[in-house]
DNA sequence: AAGGCGTCCAACCGCATGATA
DNA sequence: TTATCATGCGGTTGGACGCCT
C-alpha cells in the first residue's frame, strides 16, 4: 500500500475538514462507511489537527462523530487509536527509562500480556508502546536465549503474591469455579487424602500444592491445544469478574495470586478436564497421587498436546498467563521445602523450576511470564541440544545422562509430533527443560553432582553479564536448591520430589540411591516412550516427575 | 551503491464487553 | 430479551529505517 504523501493530503485536508466526503485519492487505502471512503494508513499532521481539535471541543468518547462532524475519514476505532496513542496529552514519548523497563518487565511477570493494564502503571506510556516494546524485548531475548524475567523481579513478583495471599480471597475463586462448572470430584481428594495415611511421602504434601495446582492447573487451559469449547471462557474477563485462582476453602483458602486474578480470571480459562484420561502410568497409587485427581495430561507441560504456537480450540486462545508465584506458605511445606529463596528464584529464572511453587506456576495461566520464560529460554535450548544429541539418540548403551538426553529428545520426536506441531515452544520448552535441567549426567548420579543449568555444554547461548552472574552464583546453591532448580520433572512435581528426597534424607537414604531410582524411573519412562507403548495423547513432560513418586516411596518402604 | 535482512512501531483487525434502544 | 452501537483490548501486519554484506 502506497501512501498519500503528508504534504499533499495536508494540503487536501487543511481546505475542508467539513462534512463532505471524502473521495478517496486511490493512495491510501480505506474501507467504505455509509457510503464514505474511510482513510487508512499514516495519520498526516493535519489530520492529527482535526483530531486534536474535535477532542478539544467535544472531549474525549463518541469517536465515531468524529468522522461525521470533523471532516475527517477515519473510523472511530482509529481516531480514538490516534488520540490514545498520540495525540492525548501527557504521553510520554522516546524510549523507556530504566525504571519504566523495569515496571514492565514486573508488571508482565504479574500480569502477562495486559497491555492496558501495564499501561495504566506507567502514566504517559500507551498499551500499544509497552506491546511493542515487550513483543521486541521477547524477541530480543529469544534470540538470544536469555529468561525474561531477572530474579529479582521474580523475587519481588514472589512477596507480592504472599502479601496477596495473606490478604485473602479465596471465596471468588470457589465462587468463579462454580460458575464454570468445574467440578474437582470429591472422590479424588478422597483418594489424595487416604494416600496420605498410606504412603509417608503423600503425608507431608501440602495442601497448598494440591489446590494451587487445581486452581492453576485447572486454570491453565489456554495451553491446552485440546481444550473442549464447552469449556469456554470468554476470551476476556473485565474487572467485575469473580477471581479465580483457588479451588475452594475446603481444601484451602487460595487467595489470588497478584492483583491480575480479579481480571484474568479468565485468563485462567479453565479447561475442563473430563475426557482425558490417565494414560501412562499404570500405578494406580500414582494415579490417586495425581493432583486433584486431574488427569495427567491435563496439564499443559504434561502432555505434549500443548502448543503455545497453536491455536487452541474454542476460546482457549493461548494467552500468556502472567507470573505467579504459588502458595508460598512455608508451614505448609514443611523443612523440606523451605520458601523459595532469592537463589531460588535466579534458578527459578534460568532453568525451569521444580519446587512446588514452580509447579504451580507452570500450572497457572496466569503465568504467563514464566511460562514464555520457559519456552523461549526452551527454543534455543533445545535447538542447540538437537545439535549436539543426534548421537546420543542413537545410542543402545545408555547412561543416566544418555537417558535423560534421548529422553528428551523423544520426547520432542513422538509427543510433539504427535500433536502436529513439531516446533511447539511447549514442545522445545519440554525438550529444554530435560536437556538443560536434567542435573543426573553420566559423570555422576550424586544429585550432589548437579551442574546448574547454565553450564550444561549444549547451551552455547551467550549470556549477558548480569545473566551470566546469575548463573554462575548458583553453582553455591545446596543440594536441595539445585534438586529444586535442576530436575526436569521437579518443574512440574517437584514439591512432592523435594518431600520424597527430604523424606527419603529422613529415612537415612541417600541422594545418591534415590538420584539412581530416579534415573532408573525416568530411563523406564523413556522407554515407554521410545517404545511407544503410551497413548499418544495427554502425557509428557510431567510423566516422570509422577513416576517419580512411586520410586521414592519404594525407597521410603525398604 | 544496491540488495538483503532485522528491528521498530504505527496502525489495523477481530473479538469481547457494556450500554442502550 | 434481543439487537445494535460504542468502546476497549490484544494480536498481527506492514512500512520505514538502519545495518550489514
Amino acid at each position: 500500500m502506497s501512501h498519500m504523501t503528508n504534504e499533499s493530503e495536508d494540503e487536501m485536508l487543511s481546505k475542508d475538514h467539513t462534512d463532505s466526503p471524502m473521495i478517496d485519492d486511490g493512495n491510501v487505502g480505506g474501507s467504505a462507511s455509509r457510503g464514505i471512503v474511510l482513510k487508512k494508513g499514516p495519520w498526516t499532521s493535519a489530520e492529527d489537527a482535526i483530531l486534536v481539535d474535535y477532542v478539544k471541543k467535544h472531549g474525549e468518547g463518541n469517536w465515531n462523530a468524529v468522522q461525521k462532524h470533523s471532516g475527517l475519514f477515519r473510523c472511530g476505532k482509529s481516531c480514538r487509536l490516534r488520540w490514545a496513542n498520540h495525540l492525548r496529552p501527557n504521553l510520554k514519548k522516546g524510549a523507556f527509562t530504566a525504571e519504566e523497563e523495569r515496571l514492565i518487565i514486573e508488571l508482565h511477570a504479574k500480569m502477562g500480556n495486559k497491555w492496558a493494564r501495564m499501561a495504566a502503571h506507567l502514566p504517559g506510556r500507551t498499551d500499544n508502546e509497552i506491546k511493542n516494546y515487550w513483543n521486541t524485548r521477547i524477541k530480543r531475548r529469544q534470540r538470544a536465549g536469555l529468561p525474561l524475567y531477572p530474579p529479582e523481579v521474580c523475587l519481588q513478583a514472589l512477596q507480592e503474591n504472599q502479601q496477596n495471599q495473606n490478604a485473602g480471597g479465596d471465596h471468588a475463586h470457589h465462587d468463579q469455579l462454580q460458575t464454570n462448572s468445574y467440578e474437582i470430584p470429591d472422590v479424588t481428594f478422597d483418594s489424595l487424602k487416604a494416600n496420605q495415611g498410606f504412603l509417608p511421602y503423600v503425608q507431608e504434601l501440602p495442601d497448598i500444592s494440591v489446590s494451587s495446582m487445581l486452581m492453576k492447573g485447572f486454570g491453565s487451559s489456554q495451553y491446552y491445544s485440546f481444550v473442549p469449547s464447552t469449556a469456554h471462557c470468554p476470551k476476556r474477563l473485565r474487572e467485575s469478574v469473580a477471581p479465580l485462582s483457588g479451588y475452594d476453602g475446603s481444601l484451602r483458602n487460595e487467595p489470588p495470586p497478584f492483583d491480575q486474578t480479579q481480571d484474568d480470571s479468565c485468563d485462567n480459562k479453565m479447561s475442563e478436564p473430563s475426557g482425558l484420561s490417565f494414560l501412562y502410568d499404570p500405578d494406580p497409587i500414582t494415579r490417586n497421587l495425581l493432583p486433584f485427581g486431574l488427569n495427567q495430561g491435563s496439564h499443559p507441560l504434561l502432555n505434549g498436546n500443548f502448543s503455545a504456537s497453536k491455536p487452541t480450540s474454542g476460546a482457549a486462545k493461548s494467552e500468556l498467563p502472567s507470573l505467579q508465584y504459588p502458595e508460598t506458605d512455608s508451614g505448609s511445606w514443611g523443612s523440606s521445602s523451605p520458601l523459595p529463596l532469592l537463589e531460588s528464584v535466579d534458578a527459578f529464572i534460568q532453568s525451569p523450576q521444580p519446587s512446588g511453587t514452580l509447579q504451580s506456576d507452570c500450572l497457572s495461566p496466569q503465568n504467563s511470564g514464566l511460562l514464555d520464560a520457559l519456552i523461549h529460554e526452551a527454543n534455543t535450548l533445545s535447538s542447540a541440544k538437537n545439535q549436539s544429541s543426534d548421537k546420543s539418540s542413537s545410542s543402545s548403551t545408555v547412561t543416566p545422562g544418555d537417558i535423560t538426553d534421548s529422553y528428551t529428545q523423544n520426547m520432542c520426536e513422538t509427543k510433539w509430533e504427535d500433536c502436529g506441531d513439531p516446533i511447539s515452544p511447549l514442545g522445545n520448552c519440554a525438550a529444554s527443560i530435560f536437556s538443560e535441567c536434567t542435573p543426573i549426567s553420566a559423570s555422576g548420579s550424586s544429585l550432589a553432582d548437579i551442574q546448574p543449568a547454565a553450564t550444561f555444554p549444549v547451551s552455547n547461548v551467550k549470556l549477558e553479564p548480569a545473566e551470566l552472574a546469575w548463573t554462575l552464583d548458583r553453582e553455591n546453591r545446596e543440594i536441595s536448591t539445585q534438586l529444586d532448580f535442576s530436575r526436569p520433572d521437579a518443574l512440574l512435581g517437584s514439591c512432592w520430589f523435594d518431600q520424597s528426597v527430604a523424606y527419603a534424607k529422613d529415612q537415612g537414604i541417600t541422594t545418591d540411591a534415590i538420584a539412581v531410582l530416579l534415573v532408573d524411573d525416568l530411563g523406564s519412562d523413556h522407554n515407554q516412550m521410545a517404545a511407544g507403548t503410551t497413548s499418544s495423547q495427554g502425557w509428557g513432560l510431567g510423566s516422570c516427575a509422577w513416576n517419580n513418586m512411586p520410586a521414592v516411596c519404594q525407597i521410603s518402604e525398604l
